[in-house]
DNA sequence: CTCCTTTGGGAGATCGATTTCCGACATGCT
DNA sequence: AGCATGTCGGAAATCGATCTCCCAAAGGAG
């Protein structure tokens, strides 16, 4: 019980391949109604569905896009494969995610599993700035492909980021709103562009005097380590804020166990706004990404002539999300 | 600047297409040493990948597998996802992942999408466990699917799924031995097997008087719901059993916000040992599911012939992970 | 030295859908 | 009526890689 072809639809229908084709795959020709019904009416019968490989190698066009995300540990990634995806699906696509584990390696070999003919287009995170430009220059050159996120040098194509440094002077300037003004920055992954960027927008504003601790990666595990750091310098510091979501989580779970009070002693602020800071005690003020108009944007640049596609970052703007981990009353 | 064909690697190596093809796909067949090396050179200078669909159209395989998870918002699936993407790729294989908003109808329309010559094989991880099954047994009369974690009725194929009931049991029994007795459930899912039948589980154990809570989904916010529910019959009750993780964080979280202390007043274990119950105020205990065992083996049945994937359930041992949230001592 | 076997390269068929091109027929205009 | 124009179905080419066959050359046996 083998599936059944265009052809066996044909011959069901009494016509030829042709018409079957131009009646299932839509191509702007008329054919007779009469005819169109019988092959709707077979096609329907014999529980047909196109060959997606004859198809793609036909026309050179899979109806597939990837995504090429850091981690799906980090539910950020999620979040945002998640925003990509329904644009997606609306614009009648299909989407594929893949996890490059963190390295800049696996990264360009998930990459190239992708090119090699499965997707028309790729969006990509890059998970360092600098090493990896030269396997997304490779692939663009291939398709389209557009950085979401985060850019990386030396890519050869556009980026759709979210304005860091406006992200980190709102928070700054949220929690000298409520009166703190001893602010350190738990900052991870330095290598990526969204890390480095707020490392930087940071100091920029706080000058080079002020506290930072920085680690390797954006995991949880990372920010409790931050913790302990944190509650060793705990009398010169009113608040924290942290380069993600998680470093946040793991920030504050560790402050809670050895007793600083959150935000009464020290404020805390994440950044991605994922769906975890809800649940927590107290629960964590961030930065929105306005991921669904980025994707949108993101989308477009993918389908667009390439020449729109000149190496640059567009940025958007952030939005602050205010909880309890700042709240001055709750002192 | 197209990308390079067989053809194109052929003519610069200075063999035929069959040639190359034979040295670039590893057939099984001896070619001229000086050949291969010319062939793989000339492959290698201009950069050729093999295009997928063409190669998909032959050889009627695509390395390629999916999965259908009801959901990437729950961290577990994601966890889920990602142990049976470590033993696909351990196999030369790539794994599409596919999310069905936690809809029977959106489920099936994923797996017709993956289906219709996408991939080799499926899992599915089904939404209902009545619903699902219609639209499974499809699938499977036309490839390998194999059910993961969850079964449905008249799928047609075999399942591998956790032994929910010795989860049960060992999260009452566990709770007992710590002197609890009068112990609540909150369930979630019904509609699902997994759900259901952790819910029969406990009425076996503790009969039909035992207090239950029943929630539509499994979502941190229905977790809040119940933490709401069981903060009201708090005298009632010294232990709550939860049905996922994300249901255990979300009633933590309320009772914490309540004033009832875990597990001081009240002892709570979660399911599924998600990575965020580490993080948590206290650390939640749970059950922990031999996810790569399990993907190893659904693995094999994918690529066993189909008569072993006689409709069936094949179930794992649970393994218990105690937490503080039902630390005897911290009360 | 001839015949048979083995080895390995190449021509061409093939997978299933799309698309170009051609021809048949109908329609409209003079 | 005669010719241009338009509509629409079907035959066949096409996408790129694989795989079946056939054939040439080399090696071995008698």
């Amino acid at each position: 019980m083998t599936a059944p072809r265009l052809l066996d639809v044909a011959e069901a229908a009494g016509v030829s391949r042709a018409t079957a084709s131009r009646v299932l795959a839509g191509t702007p020709r008329n054919v007779d109604p009469e005819l169109a019904r019988r092959v709707e009416e077979a096609a329907h019968r014999l529980g047909y569905q196109a060959n997606h490989s004859a198809r793609a190698l036909r026309t050179g066009t899979t109806g597939t896009v990837g995504v090429v995300v850091p981690t799906l540990a980090n539910p950020y990634f999620v979040q945002l494969a998640d925003a990509i995806a329904q644009h997606v699906r609306a614009a009648g696509g299909t989407l594929m995610v893949s996890d490059a584990a963190n390295d800049p390696a696996i990264e360009a070999e998930q990459i190239d599993t992708l090119l090699a003919g499965r997707v028309d287009g790729l969006f990509v995170v890059p998970v360092s700035a600098t090493e990896s430009g030269p396997a997304i220059r490779k692939a663009a050159a291939r398709r389209p492909v557009v950085l979401f996120d985060r850019w990386a040098t030396g890519s050869g194509t556009v980026a759709v980021t979210l304005d860091n440094a406006a992200a980190v002077r709102l928070l700054v300037d949220h929690l000298e709103r409520t009166g703190r003004h001893r602010i350190a920055l738990v900052a991870a992954g330095q290598a990526s562009s969204s890390g480095a960027e707020r490392l930087a927008a940071f100091t920029e504003l706080q000058g080079d005097g002020a506290t930072t601790v920085l680690l390797p990666n954006f995991t949880t595990d990372a920010g409790r380590t931050a913790g302990r750091r944190i509650v060793e310098q705990r009398d010169r510091i009113d608040a924290v804020v942290c380069g993600a979501d998680v470093l946040a989580v793991g920030l504050v779970s560790t402050l809670h166990r050895c007793s600083v009070a959150v935000p009464g002693k020290i404020a805390v602020t994440g950044f991605d706004d994922t769906e975890i800071l809800e649940l927590f005690d107290p629960p964590i003020t961030s930065i929105r990404h306005p991921l669904s108009a980025m994707a949108e944007r993101a989308l477009t640049l993918l389908q667009a002539p390439s020449r729109e596609r000149t190496e640059r970052v567009e940025r958007f703007q952030p939005q602050l999300v205010v909880r309890a981990s700042t709240d001055v009353t709750a002192s």
